[in-house]
DNA sequence: ATGAAACATGAATCAATATTCATGTTTGAG
DNA sequence: CTCAAACATGAATATTGATTCATGTTTCAT
């Protein structure tokens, strides 16, 4: 990894690691970057400030660390669900997707302040998160439109589209309401999105 | 207003008011909340820096006016637009408010940034700004959806798909790739929550 | 025209905090 | 078992940047 100092060699390191990664998780969701403090990170940790220092670089690196790993991972957990399903019908690998976000997402809700946050923090790093995502979504979707499947929207701005539909339902139920979309919730959000896309619904 | 120190006497007084909230506006839209400086926003605005504590108590204070500011001043423009609409179609409503959107967004991308970065400049702003927007939302949907419009689907949920796709395609449109959305583009978007939204498209 | 209120100045203050470093302890390969 | 590399400590440093205030200038109602 780019944004890390040294690469833990021992037991006692990588633990060491581990425990500043989600301290850091969690109060970058909590308080945000700039209102959390190095200590406080070390402190939740149950380390000493200094200790930080032998991983990271600086502060910046640690959120950009973390934005990388935990994309990473969503992306990861979202790509191994949708190959165990046997059909490639785009919506009902959809489906499958957005079940997936919103249970990482409620797990790791440290992600989502992460990425919002980062339009300023670190402008290059968000773009290229976004944009990764919906790179990947581009050529499902034109894959399903060659199929016929999809209507023949601009994919790009249908991948938008989404995300944006993802994004702020996460930000309405589990960031302002604390609580996960019931299945019937998620299934009316589909149902919205089925008909928006498909050809013949 | 709430956040302000004093309200401007003279013309003077006015104008510098209005400088500084230009200032403000750009830097906040620029940089960030965070890196930007008082120092920063009064030397934009042509002005010495114990000026801004005349109208303002402090930094936050600021970036609260101006989030409140933008947010009634948008929320106005939709307004106004929507009634001069002999229509009451809600669709015909949502164009029209989308396009106000787009065109208002893209003269004050301060705004943009602003509320997305108030998340956790001030987490109670962020959350009033867009449960106002929903709340308005959710009044429109249920009644068509009395008329029989639009689809019996959760509006609660429905407001944040809608600002959810608004927002992101905005995103990517103003912020990505810097340039408005094509009309074309913009039909497409729309032919996206038309079928999504309606009992019969 | 005039003076009290409004407005403007910018150097000085002061608190907050990211980062360093000299010193000590622990680990694990050989 | 041994010791060099890894890891940990936390007080001290250094910088940054918001806010204050004593002093001056401008406005405008009368």
């Amino acid at each position: 990894m780019e944004y890390i100092k040294q690469q833990p060699k021992t037991k006692r390191g990588e633990e060491t690691l581990r425990k500043i990664c989600e301290a850091a998780e969690q109060l970058f969701a909590e308080k945000g970057y700039y209102a959390t403090e190095v200590a406080d990170i070390t402190r939740r940790a149950g380390i000493s400030s200094g200790t930080f220092y032998i991983y990271f670089p600086d502060k910046l690196s640690s959120f950009r660390y973390l934005m990388d790993e935990l994309g990473h991972e969503l992306r990861k957990e979202i790509r191994a669900a949708k190959e165990e399903l046997p059909s490639n019908s785009m919506i009902e690998l959809e489906a499958l997707g957005m079940r997936k976000f919103f249970r990482f997402v409620s797990e790791h809700i440290g992600l989502f302040a992460i990425v919002w946050q980062s339009q300023f923090v670190d402008p290059e790093s968000f773009k290229k998160y976004y944009e990764r995502f919906s790179s990947g979504y581009i050529n499902e979707i034109q894959e399903a439109q060659k199929r016929g499947e999809i209507r023949p929207l601009n994919p790009a701005y249908l991948s938008y589209c989404l995300m944006g539909i993802y994004n702020f339902v996460a930000l309405k139920s589990l960031v302002f309401d604390g609580k996960e979309p019931s299945d019937e919730e998620l299934e009316q959000i589909l149902s919205f999105i089925r008909r928006g896309l498909l050809e013949k619904p």
